[in-house]
DNA sequence: AAGCTCGCCAACCGCGTCTGA
DNA sequence: GTCAGACGCGGTTGGCGAGCT
């Protein structure tokens, strides 16, 4: 039922962003802000799909976030989550304030699968199933208090960061079209060759400037701890969808 | 030195859900 | 109450680079 056709679109681009499509895109959200994402394309003239236009800025120029290089304790804490929540990425993002769901997606996939994915079960893993379908209306609240330790810590450094994310928020996004046009700049010095595909160019120093942003201004997303998931993803026109999250 | 294989990551696709007309 | 539009999520794929034979 209503699917959004705009991918179907012909003349619409696709494939590794280019960093004058991140500035432009950046730039509009700077002035207009996240959301709204159907009029991205018809006002900046991008030639990109509303989604691809959000996964973006979702994963690679939102401020505050932080690629690669997890820590021993973001690792554990993914297992852990991952134990409990399922492959909820979003959910389990919420608690890793700087690490988008794709990003923890894929560490657990390229990573985590094969350390933990089978092995895990007697741990954390203990829950899985079961807790996948008890966890329903817990997706994104707070974990259960007998996963306190690491939550703890966690949750504490989350809220500690969300509580000025309001404030930091037009900040942010001053600071990641910064980082955007450091990223530019970086790449002009490269322009002899071809423009590069994006991927490597565009996405490390995106990497690279997001970390920037991070120490400048670390922003985050509501954190599960403060804002339930269903909050989360409950914007304006939004939805998110949400299996266990939502009343049945 | 060249070719092959594997791993990683960015991006795409399809589906589910919510909201407004 | 129904339908269409829009958004968000999770799974999957494709391209590139690194390592190995």
């Amino acid at each position: 039922m209503g699917r959004s056709p705009c991918c179907d679109k012909i003349g619409v681009k696709k494939g590794p962003w280019t960093p004058e499509e991140d500035i432009i895109l950046v730039t509009y959200i700077q002035q207009h802000g996240p959301g709204n994402w159907r009029a991205v394309p018809a006002h900046t003239g991008l030639r990109r799909c509303s989604k691809s236009c959000r996964l973006r800025w979702t994963n690679y120029l939102r401020p505050g976030i932080r690629r690669g290089n997890f820590s021993d304790k973001e690792e554990k804490l993914i297992v852990h989550l991952q134990a409990l929540l399922g492959n909820r990425w979003a959910a389990i993002a919420s608690y890793l304030p700087e690490r988008t769901d794709n990003d923890i997606k894929n560490y657990w996939n390229t990573h985590l699968k094969k350390k933990f994915g089978k092995v895990g079960e007697d741990g954390a893993g203990a829950v899985s199933s079961d807790s996948h379908q008890s966890m329903s209306k817990g997706v994104g609240k707070q974990p259960s208090s007998s996963h306190s330790g690491e939550f703890n810590s966690v949750l504490t450094r989350s809220q500690t960061m969300s509580s000025s994310s309001a404030a930091a928020a037009a900040v942010t996004y001053a600071s990641s079209a910064e980082n955007i046009s450091r990223l530019l700049q970086g790449w002009m010095r490269n322009t002899e060759t071809p423009a590069p595909s994006g991927r490597v160019s565009a996405t490390r120093s995106s990497s690279e400037s997001t970390q920037l942003s991070s120490n400048n201004t670390p922003v985050t997303p509501p954190v599960a701890a403060e804002l339930p998931d269903d909050n989360r993803s409950k914007r304006p026109g939004g939805s998110g969808r949400s299996p266990f999250g939502r009343e049945v």
